[in-house]
DNA sequence: CGATTCACTTACCAAGTGGTAAACATTCAT
DNA sequence: ATGAATGTTTACCACTTGGTAAGTGAATCG
């Protein structure tokens, strides 16, 4: 173990492929990508720092993709199919109603403790504005209409107080993702951000959504 | 004799006077740069163009603080004056329970639209993290820590649903925040932020907020 | 009045930035 | 084996960044 300390880890013979190890290495520029856009930042993330995490040069990346917008545009992809992949994996299983958005909410709070980068990184890219914002509009558009509709059939139903759909999920979207997120305000609260203090925040968030949406 | 009538002693209080002036310096910088971190964000605003923007070289802004991390600091404390003065004074002339968190919800739909770079601002430094996160949560702690209260008498004398005031108000926060300043998301349901739509909005979360608070 | 302080400018600089050009090594097809 | 394609590196480049040093003209002061 103690070899390669110093050495910048070169890429071993891999099994597989050229194509196989191409895909790899794209694979892990837009997970390292993903990380540095989502937590520092995309202004605070060079791709000189972003190539030596990884053991490439700069160049290397700029092989891959011919810019840093066309980076993080894949980035941008990479990260809603897994949003889009975790959150339809959880609603196939989920109930109808009241459960789904209880799925859903449980949902975003593991990401939030396994893969927080993930979620820092939407609020990024809606920061950012421009055509970033514009692709992950795109991107998770099919979602966001499935739950709209989901909305108004539970209002239709009379299982969820009557609103416009578009404005609820807005409320909704914004007060998971805040609870989910927002570090700086919770810290400010008293709350330090541990594994035992989420439990009581999603069990509260829920609480409070319940309230918010459920029909009297 | 009559040549000094307004005692010259004081030259500070003059209005041509070199001290006002200075400060008057001081005030547009703080403006400008409130504006472009609050939108274009703390990273991609340059001193030169901060300057240029004003007339200036960004000499002048590092004259009148150290550094750009320096004006960041001093724009924390020049933003959260604004916010603190804002909402006391819609606090002062509001009623009790409910009424309250209206008015407060109102006002911040009202900075939205005549100041957005001040809550984009809020937003991009907590995202900043560190010695700035830490400066406005202690710039807005007194305010927080009288929100907590009110929300807790609030329950106490049976208005408000009984949980946790604390993350209560992380909930609130996130979703009055959201609901004024997710523009990206508004777009992706839908709603082009015009001045029209926003009362709509408003209209639309304060009926989420008093199902999600106020007691049944 | 002369001296000094003040607010600001011009002239720089070292350290990055994203991006180009070209050389190089490995793998693949023939 | 050989030549082409592919993935990566080294060497640059023009430009921008925050920050320093030194100077300048005007307001202020003794």
């Amino acid at each position: 173990m103690a070899a390669t300390v110093t050495a910048p880890a070169k890429p071993d013979r891999m099994p597989g492929s050229r194509a196989a190890r191409t895909r790899e290495t794209e694979h892990r520029i837009l997970t390292a990508a993903l990380e540095s856009f989502g937590t520092a930042g995309y202004d605070a993330t060079s791709l000189d720092a972003l190539a030596a995490g990884l053991g490439l040069s700069k160049q290397a990346i700029l092989y891959h993709w011919p810019s840093k917008a066309a980076l993080l545009d894949a980035v941008i992809d990479h990260a809603c199919l897994d949003l889009v992949v975790e959150f339809d994996g959880v609603l196939r299983d989920a109930g109808e109603g009241w459960d789904r958005i209880e799925a859903i909410v449980r949902s975003v709070f593991r990401v939030a403790i396994r893969r927080p980068e993930l979620l820092g990184f939407v609020r990024e890219v809606s920061r950012l504005g421009g055509d970033a914002a514009a692709r992950i509009s795109a991107d998770l558009e099919p979602f966001v209409a499935r739950a709209r509709g989901f909305l108004q059939r539970e209002m239709d139903a009379g299982r969820f107080r009557r609103c416009d759909p578009g404005l609820l999920f807005v409320s909704a979207y914004s007060t998971v993702l805040g609870a989910a997120t927002e570090v700086e305000v919770l810290r400010a609260v008293g709350f330090e951000p541990t594994a035992r203090s989420t439990v009581v925040r999603r069990r509260e968030l829920l609480s409070f959504l319940r309230a918010a949406i459920v029909a009297p």
